[in-house]
DNA sequence: CAGATGAAATCGTAGGACGATATTGACGGA
DNA sequence: TCCGTCAATATCGTCCTACGATTTCATCTG
């Protein structure tokens, strides 16, 4: 097997904070004090601490020496230097995709119907349910297994953390339109249209940046 | 202060692993056993264990449950997939220190200044000194500040620590005069030029690997 | 009110303990 | 001889305690 048979216990406290980020359970900005942390998730403070330095190596949370470790929170600069990464592994991925001429339609019919739902109900679970299920399909269609270690896709949850108070229903459903549309080009092994459709997104998701207010981001 | 005052013991212990793969102190499929790892490093299991924990979110060591760690060992399919998005990423670095525009001139010298001391005497030591500068100057006139931390340099020194035994004198030379066209035409300001060489680079880097014998990659 | 100061909070590292699991090698039967 | 079983060993995962190092913050002093 590739995948260990048991999942440990550091593995489950870096979803946790993980899925944590997601759900909002977690800030960006928040301080993240080991004894209280190991208390909340029953946990002993060496594995909380090697959990830590698993997220830091992703970029979710910082760790200052002797200052403890805190959910990182992005600046706008930071965000556009993120977007602009992220679109071109994006855009290989979609590229790899709509070029392997794979059985894509299977694949991708789940992102669809995901999106399909989020139209339908519209809260903010699903919508998380939308990105990660895009994604998934994504890279296993791309067919290259370094795509989902690369990509700062966590990175971008804190993005998408920080901006949910300051983007409307609308923005949002937009974005979602601009993964169907990703999807459907890839389907159809369309790999000019499907770059197209990635820059699009991205483009669109830049103007949003560009648009929100200063406290949204942290200071420079 | 954007860097911590001082550095930590489990920095210190991560970098070490990590030159010491650079280096063939550590040769990749090496067991790491952590007592032994303790010993030689004059350090706690618990500082041990993050730094190792740390090193396994860059790919560099793969941690099985119960099974210990040991130095990631590349697939054939891992390196091409490896180059693929290295290869989205240094053209991304290359377009934005093009475009800049920037006070590219001095940065750049530094690089073409080590590969001309590589050309001097050559050995392998000055090679990854080259590599290091060659991208540490790349990433700084990008000024995309997530690119270095996504970019899966630490990952691509595996795969070299790999092909150094199958890998010949004119090759090193051809991929570091590779690194030089890259560096004056990003320091030329010419964005086209610029991605045209890394897309070679790359090409050249892709054809190596198909020629390199079995015995130089992991099984699948 | 600014700066010094000391106590408290928190982190970094070390090291021990013990159960859990994988690996190894011995053993016996087909 | 070969193969499966089983015990012994090595190693890891997790928890715990301890203590020095450093930051943080409230308090004191001028």
């Amino acid at each position: 097997m590739n995948a260990p048979a048991t999942i440990g216990t550091t593995e489950k406290v870096a979803d946790a904070i993980r899925s944590g980020i997601r759900t909002g359970q977690f800030v960006p900005g928040q301080h993240l004090v080991e004894a209280e942390l190991t208390l909340r998730l029953g946990i002993s403070r060496s594995s909380l601490r090697e959990a830590l330095r698993h997220l830091s190596g992703d970029g979710i949370v910082a760790i200052h020496r002797y200052r403890g470790a805190h959910i990182n929170r992005l600046t706008r600069r930071e965000v556009r230097d993120l977007l602009e990464v992220l679109e071109q592994l994006v855009r290989l991925a979609a590229r790899l995709g709509a070029a392997s001429g794979h059985a894509n339609r299977s694949l991708m019919d789940a992102a669809l119907d995901a999106a399909r739902r989020h139209d339908e109900d519209g809260d903010h679970r699903s919508y998380i349910a939308v990105r990660q299920a895009f994604y998934d399909c994504l890279f296993e269609v791309a067919g290259n297994r370094e795509l989902p270690r690369v990509t700062p896709l966590r990175r971008a949850d804190l993005f998408r953390a920080q901006i949910r108070p300051y983007q409307t229903r609308a923005q949002q459903d937009s974005h979602t339109e601009g993964y169907r549309a990703i999807a459907q080009t890839v389907n159809d092994g369309d790999v000019e249209a499907a770059e197209a459709a990635v820059a699009a997104l991205f483009a669109q998701t830049h103007a949003m940046v560009d648009e929100l207010p200063d406290v949204a981001f942290d200071v420079d």
